[in-house]
DNA sequence: CTGAAAGCGCTTACAG
DNA sequence: CTGAAAGCGCTTACAG
């Protein structure tokens, strides 16, 4: 119960505790049969150092934090959608920690309410953390950006809409994989494709829809009225939109949705109007959730680097949190993304 | 940047550190005249506690730790898999946490490693959290319920298997819900009823299955060789299963897959073999996952209350840690699971 | 109801 | 290469 502490370990090795702390730090100037002896009354001791007398004596605290939406996060729950972006950032992100010894904290913020900075400053000040890991919609919260910046704590925006000068991100091109996706279907021979955007609040639905614009044009294929339309990200919205579009008297043979979610909406809806995918219509996704592999057909999609994303970030934190150096040049690590063919998508029907 | 910190908030209210620390923490005997100034400074000022202060000074760290299995987490990430069950256990605990001012922290776990004692003795020597929410399989994992009463932290197991006498815990009935769920399909009509058991590593996938045979043998429906099937929980599992039992001389009019990636598995197998779900064969699933609405026909399951759990134990954990009182009665939470009425359960072909 | 003193377990300068 | 002293920002007894 009483804990071991640095004392015990100096008193059992015979040094001084600055020596024990030395050796604990992996600091130089420790004679190996020093080290070595302090090691030994460690391990025999089971001595694991306090990380609040660490973080308060010092100038680190092996804490890295994860900046989540509180409303998202409640949304998700209530609406019994899944949480996978979120749990494919954590992911990432533990794993990078554990093996440096840092722990993840995961802090919901009301990137909405009037408080947020209030409430990010509280957190800062009462949690320290070496960096802070900002999933959107916080990566473009000016407020939790300037909050962070003078406190002074490290971070990195994970997928931020808004570009640079904004301090360090890492994300992907949503709009040259929105390209690459429609690309491949016109390639496989479909001239009209139709297109559902996302929720307009994500910075990426506009990226995707704008990515799909491009290709078309390039493959001078028009855009007909009534081919891009609106969903919100959920499979209800994928299937009323996908609908619309099979209503439609010159209706597309093949629909891009901005995400899996709704993709596998579009199935349905095509299943329903008695037509096949891929072979009336081929569909598209964006996201690779777990779902679109146990879809029928299996979905032609878009993997994002989220797990990568998260990792590089807790690894430029902890780097940083390290050496301490000053941030040396500005972050902008941009990961790839890969477009995943399976079943969804085949040529048009004669 | 420089730290607000008690010294500055007495120094302003003029008044001593002891009298903000009551303050602070909600302590009776200070006047209120006395609280309104100390607020007010607080306040003006932007203090909020250091957090690595108050825990190396008094006995409250003000943090929960989760363990999650390592194994399992990276699974779930090389194999694309979702992760719902941990994302609603951190949903749960999350929101109760950030209410009571409370952080959470997401451990991962070797629960098979050989160091698990350790690994686990030196977080709790690091940290000190306030409380432990655990998840399968540490709910269950002697070495770490050893190691956190040794430790004499409080701790709360998640769905654990093994009965009582191993520390609090929260749970739902498995052998009850499956049970429940086999009745349904026989009051539909069903009388030859197949099960699919889950990974037998997980104590859930035998309970589910004593809940099944309990039911067939309650209802006087014989279990008939090769009604029982091995699956692992994953979707494919569930295919290959379900095309065993199709392949049946005398086929199963019902399946009843012990997660619902395996049901969706069954349903994509029914298709394949030229069958309706659930004209020619009902599928029911266990866990009402994100997929099983997104599924055509939606899925029959059973709703585990996941994120209920865990709330609860983060609420027991910052309870007891706020009251410091002995851990009363031995606390045995058991939650309510829910049948959910979808689309791929019906009577039997005439 | 209020406060002065001691101490939690470390790291940071600074000496030698 | 090693160590003695001071201090991080709080809470815990203990006085009054």
């Amino acid at each position: 119960m009483a804990s071991v502490t640095i004392y015990d370990v100096a008193a059992k090795a015979g040094v001084s505790i600055k020596t024990v702390s030395r050796v604990m730090n992996k600091e130089p100037n420790v004679r190996p049969a020093m080290r070595d002896r302090v090691l030994e009354a460690a391990g025999e001791l089971g001595y694991s150092p306090n990380l609040s007398a660490r973080s308060l004596a010092g100038s680190r605290s092996f804490v890295v934090a994860v900046f989540v939406d509180a409303a998202l996060t409640i949304d998700h729950w209530q609406s019994e959608r899944g949480a996978d972006y979120l749990s494919r950032i954590q992911l990432g992100a533990t794993l990078v920690c554990r093996e440096a010894g840092y722990h993840l904290l995961i802090e919901l913020i009301d990137n909405d309410g009037p408080k947020v900075r209030q409430d990010v400053a509280a957190f800062l000040a009462a949690l320290k953390p070496d960096g802070v890991i900002l999933t959107p919609p916080s990566s473009d919260n000016p407020g939790v950006l300037e909050t962070l910046d003078k406190a002074g704590t490290p971070y990195v925006r994970v997928g931020p809409e808004r570009a640079e000068g904004l301090g360090p991100r890492v994300h992907m091109d949503d709009v040259a994989a929105a390209r690459e996706m429609t690309q491949h279907l016109a390639d496989l021979g479909h001239k009209r494709i139709g297109f559902i955007v996302g929720e307009p609040r994500y910075g990426a639905s506009q990226a995707r829809r704008e990515g799909y614009l491009e290709a078309m044009k390039a493959r001078g294929l028009a855009v007909a009225d009534g081919w891009v339309r609106q969903g919100d990200f959920t499979f209800q919205s994928g299937l009323e939109q996908a609908k619309a579009l099979l209503a439609l008297p010159d209706r597309p043979t093949a629909i891009f949705a901005s995400n899996d979610d709704m993709a596998l909406g579009c199935i349905a809806a095509i299943a329903e109007a008695g037509l096949m995918t891929p072979g009336d219509v081929s569909v598209a996704g964006f996201d690779d959730s777990p779902s679109a592999r146990f879809s029928r057909p299996q979905l032609t999609t878009v993997r994002q680097p989220v797990a990568e994303m998260s990792s590089a970030a807790a690894k430029l934190l902890i780097a940083q949190s390290r050496s301490s150096d000053p941030p040396e040049r500005p972050v902008d690590m941009l990961l790839p993304f890969e477009l995943i063919h399976r079943a969804s998508t085949a040529p048009p029907p004669k």
